[in-house]
DNA sequence: CTCGATCCCTGGACGC
DNA sequence: TGCGTCCAGGGATCGA
């Protein structure tokens, strides 16, 4: 499932074969995963300017006519090489929004290759290739985004755990009362983090999932962010995990997830104490974590329990 | 605010 | 061989 890693993993492809290609046209099969499908005949004409990564999200901004990405202006006077290194740029009209859900794949593809089965969308790039975007399931979702729109869309987004400092990720975990691994996965709080990578750091770190983030000391909760990030830096390095079916913009596969700790790995043996990895449901998703060097915490709210017994006995 | 449940969707695993 | 069932999961949504 393409998290952080992935989504990189896959922008770096991208940056590669479509940058300053022009779209020729627009194929749309099954559409929907698409917010305004009928928008999509303006991307004709336009160019693919930037790509970039926002979270899970892959943003990729055009510029009208056949202007390349040397001559989109910048407003303020920044330079374009600037511009890049902002979280969020505004400076194109519009963006192309693609997000992979589980089973979304994107590549530039020889125009001559037959259309896969469940290709949904296919841009024909001047380079005779086709930027395909490819989803089993439809998990995934592609939208064509004004400069208005994608700020909405950008608004209430979490910090990137790459870059969020100490006291910003101490600040938008310890106010919670959520358990943590609701946390990482929550895209409000962090972008980008998914089930996978949410277990990788708190077996790293030593935290159980269900702790709740208001009850992590200030220590463990920078243990938390070191481990995350140098997860998620290990994991881009070794382009992605592919577990189910992550491939790359090269369809290639990534190799992460050899070095999975936690994920997936119910009933074998805990790499620190041999003790065997466990899984539970929480947040609604499977969670996997080693009993002994995960402790669990003390019985949540017994709040059900009590209001039961006294609600009963007084009435 | 926080929770769990439900839905979306299809391929793959599994049981018979 | 084939069919039915269950499960995976990111995210939206809804009721508690």
């Amino acid at each position: 499932m393409p998290e952080l890693p992935e989504v990189e993993t896959v922008v770096r492809g991208l940056q590669k074969t479509v940058l300053g290609r022009k779209i020729l046209s627009v194929w749309i099969g099954k559409s929907d995963f698409i917010d305004n499908p009928e928008e999509f005949t303006r991307l004709s004409g336009q160019t693919i300017a930037h790509v970039e990564r926002f979270g899970k999200f892959m943003l990729l901004r055009l510029a009208k006519g056949d202007e390349g990405e040397t001559t989109v202006s910048v407003p303020g006077g920044q330079s374009v090489a600037e511009a890049k290194s902002t979280v969020v740029v505004q400076e194109y009209a519009a963006s192309l929004l693609v997000h992979l859900g589980m089973t979304g794949q994107i590549a530039s593809i020889d125009a001559e290759i037959p259309l896969e089965k469940h290709t949904h969308v296919s841009l024909a790039l001047d380079d005779g290739r086709e930027l395909r975007y490819t989803d089993a399931r439809r998990f995934g979702r592609m939208a064509y985004l004004t400069a208005e729109l994608l700020a909405k869309e950008v608004a209430g987004a979490g910090a990137d755990p790459l870059e969020v400092n100490a006291a910003e990720f101490s600040q938008r975990i310890r106010s919670r009362n959520s358990r943590i691994k609701a946390l990482l996965l929550d895209q409000s709080v962090l972008r980008g983090v998914g089930n996978i990578y949410a277990d990788e750091s708190l077996w790293r770190s030593k935290i159980h999932p269900a702790r709740v983030g208001s009850k992590l000391t200030e220590k463990e909760t920078q243990t938390l962010r070191r481990a995350l990030q140098e997860i998620l830096n290990r994991a881009i390095v070794m382009r992605g995990s592919s577990i189910s079916d992550f491939l790359d913009a090269n369809g290639e596969p990534g190799e992460y997830q050899r070095h999975h700790r936690a994920y997936g790995r119910e009933g074998k043996p805990c790499y620190r104490c041999r003790t065997p990895i466990r899984r539970v449901i929480v947040a609604g998703r499977s969670s996997y974590f080693c009993p002994k060097c995960q402790p669990a915490p003390r019985q949540r709210k017994s709040k059900r329990r009590k209001v039961r017994k006294l609600g009963k006995r007084s009435r």
